[in-house]
DNA sequence: AGTACTACCCGAACGC
DNA sequence: TGCGTTCGGGTAGTAC
């Protein structure tokens, strides 16, 4: 397939996340960074109550307006906005994503949250889906409920002991194990079948069986994997932040994910697609052996 | 405590 | 301009 064929596939609109995993967010961290930071939030639109997860939809608003954005920066898949006495917290979830905008715009039919700021400029956060959530807290309050979160793929504290640690007399697939955010937090369905792959891992594996060595392994490939992706993000990113400030996975990249019936890369068997813990695991049968 | 299941959503894909 | 059904996926909540 050319590559033409599979840009083809991401929405119409500029190109798009689909499941956000960390590498996504913290392209999207990034570009915000660059779009709104120091703008002061002047009003906010809120089109689907359910995205605002905390705190009651009115007390939102009336915290939200006449708070500026300080800074922005990422925890697991989490964006975290610091603004001057609150701390607002976003979640994509499936498809979330955020449109910047100069001027006044017609909203599109899926942007249910519309920050309005002072220069007139607009964040719109817009999902398909409406699965995304926000969550506004006191600083402090932000601080305690962030610091239940996972490690992050870098923390010198992520070592095969501590996974070990955790693994200990827990019965679940390791595929489970990954997807875990409070054990490392960042890595969705589509990394978490790279990562599998690239140590020849079968999802199925059982967590408390699996050795030191491996985990060390998964720790090096995690984050080998998750970097590559920032920076493929962070390349692809440039020509769009004048415009709608989103960026897309390259997909071709992806050595199974979504690829079943394909020939494995380094063995060609044909790559399967099973069903774990209810979400599409795809595996080369023959490099990822049951043990 | 650990595990399993479900709700939340709706566009895409599929079956007929 | 076909219509009805199924699927998927991250996290929170619930049940055991």
């Amino acid at each position: 397939m050319s590559l033409y064929n599979q840009m083809d596939r991401f929405p119409k609109i500029g190109m798009v996340f689909r499941m956000p995993e960390l590498p996504e967010v913290e392209t999207v961290v990034r570009t915000l960074k660059k779009l709104v930071l120091n703008k002061e939030i002047e009003s906010v639109d809120v089109y689907w109550d359910n995205i605002i997860a905390t705190p009651q939809l009115e007390a939102f608003k009336q915290a939200v307006i006449g708070q500026k954005i300080i800074d922005i920066s990422r925890r697991g898949k989490y964006i975290i906005f610091n603004l001057t006495s609150k701390t607002l917290i976003s979640h994509l979830r499936m498809e979330g994503k955020y449109f910047v905008y100069d001027n006044d715009v017609k909203k599109d039919k899926h942007s249910h949250v519309i920050f309005k700021f002072s220069d007139n400029g607009q964040l719109h956060y817009n999902d398909t889906r409406k699965f995304g959530k926000m969550y506004l807290y006191d600083e402090s309050e932000a601080l305690k409920i962030l610091a239940n979160v996972g490690l992050e793929p870098w923390d010198k504290n992520l070592k095969a002991t501590y996974l070990k640690r955790k693994a200990k007399n827990r019965r679940i697939t390791i595929k489970q194990f990954l997807l875990d955010q409070s054990v490392i937090s960042g890595i969705g369905n589509i990394y978490v079948n790279e990562i599998l792959f690239l140590t020849n891992l079968h999802p199925e594996t059982i967590v408390n069986t699996i050795s030191t060595l491996k985990f060390n392994q998964i720790i090096t490939t995690t984050q080998a994997v998750l970097q590559e992706a920032i920076d493929q993000g962070g390349t692809t990113i440039r020509s769009y932040t004048s415009s709608l400030g989103v960026s897309g996975l390259f997909q071709q990249s992806l050595n199974v994910h979504n690829l079943a019936g394909s020939p494995c890369p380094v063995c060609s068997s044909e790559i399967i697609k099973i069903t774990v813990a209810q979400r599409g695991t795809y595996l080369c049968p023959s490099c990822q052996r049951k043990k």
